[in-house]
This record gives structure tokens, sequence and C-alpha cells, in this order.
DNA sequence: CCATTATTTAACCTATAAGTTAATTAACTT
DNA sequence: AAGTTAATTAACTTATAGGTTAAATAATGG
């Protein structure tokens, strides 16, 4: 893998099961076999993962007894959603464009309309 | 790979070449060879990384005579920021804290320098 | 038709991602 | 001290990502 932040981020996050650990992680804090039991592979593999994200600085892990208390750290996304700054304007572009499309399609249903 | 459409589009978007052809196509279309020009790596290298942006749909490509004109395709990216909407709060809410944190500072300060 | 330019496909190499099971470490419980 | 629970580390397998060079395809221009 590469060693800059904004790859590491979206590597880790292009994992479905890494994804769903984050989507979780929302609802607040958890243990790994936690994390774990909702998956159909080892605690070792999710364990794995575990430490991709981590590596990744999207979530960072406490001590408490046994456990190791997993928390989504929220900082590498944001630097996600500025990366997606550039591009935005992109996808406004294509709505205006899919905007207009539909308007001219309303109209000219419209027009059909009272021709007939 | 994985075949939803969010992995696809994070693990295109990891690749640190894949980012900066994205960014080149911000400025406008360009050609495959235009593409790979300012890269150390074979034509055929940048070739796969435009395969692998367009499987994404990231990029699209039109035939013009023996050249293909690739252009940036925003949508994938548009998905993506959806995506990080449900994590938004939580960089917001870091930023508040960094802010809270910043101005207790600064009143520490402010209280110091009053009794010098 | 032949040569040139642009791009892709094929065949290959190497590193690594993602999973497995077995063994180890660490802290709590009795 | 011994047993239990939580998690990691080690060793291994398999598939795939990302690069290479050489060959094939496609369109243009003499």
């Amino acid at each position: 893998m590469q060693d800059d932040v904004l790859s590491r981020t979206f590597s880790a996050l292009a994992d479905p099961t890494r994804r769903a650990i984050m989507a979780r992680l929302v609802l607040g804090e958890a243990s790994v076999s936690e994390l774990a039991e909702p998956f159909d592979m080892s605690l070792v593999a999710v364990s794995k993962h575990l430490k991709v994200l981590e590596g990744a600085g999207l979530i960072s892990k406490g001590r408490e007894a046994q456990w190791r208390r997993c928390r989504l750290e929220a900082m590498p996304l944001k630097e996600l959603d500025d990366w997606l700054e550039t591009y935005r304007r992109f996808w406004s572009e294509s709505l205006d464009k899919l905007e207009s499309y539909a308007a001219n399609l309303k109209q000219r249903r419209n027009d059909n309309e009272r021709d007939e």
C-alpha cells in the first residue's frame, strides 16, 4: 500500500467489511469481539481489518481490562471531504444538466398535450 | 476487487497515479498519451489505470480518429460524498471541540496576561 | 498497400491484501 | 496457581494489483 494519507484512507474504505465497521462505530464505541460479531469471518480477520482502519487513522483503540474499545476517528474523513471539494462543481453541473433536461422534457410533454 | 459501487470507487481512488489523472481531467478532456506523459511509467501501465477508473465509472472514453478522449465522470464521486454524509457530524464535533479548546486556551492566556 | 501513431491485449513477475488455523500474550476470576 | 476471556501474532494460502516487455489492433496519411 502507499504511504500517503489519502491513499491509506481510500484504501481502508475500499473494503465493505471495514465500511460496515465504520458504520457500526457511528453508533458508539465497541470492543473487537462486539465489532466482529455480525461478520461471517474469524475474529482474527476482523482484528486485521481494525488494524488497517487504525493504520489509516480512522479508528483508535483504548485498553480497558482485557477489552480494546474502538472508536471512530473522523479526521481522515474530513481530508477526504476536502479532496472532494475540487470535484463538487462537476456533479452540480451534471445535476444542472439533468435538471434542464428534465425541464425540457416536461416542457415538450406540455406542448404535446396542448396539441392533442 | 469487490463489485459494489462504493468499493470500486474507493479502490480506484486509492492509487495516487489515478488521483493525479482525475486532477488532470478537471482541467479538461485528454487523450491516453497526454494523460500518460507526466508519469514515470509505461503507457501500458497508465492505460490500465484508466481502465480501472473507467470500470469505476469515474471516467469515460470517446473515440476520435486514433485517439481516445478521456473525460471525468463525477457521479461516483457524488455517491462518495453522500456516503460521507453520515460522518460529517463527527468532524464538525471534533472541530467544535478543537474550537472550544482553542477558545479556552486563549481565555487562559488572557487571564495570565492580566496577572502579569 | 505500407508506414506511422495511438492504444489495447497477452504473458509474465512480484508484492501484498484478505482470509485461514494454531499459538501466544494479557488481564480478570475463582 | 489455574482457568477463562479478549485480542494479537505467526505461519501459511490464494487471489489480485500494479508494473514490465512484446505483440496485436485500429485509424490516418502518404
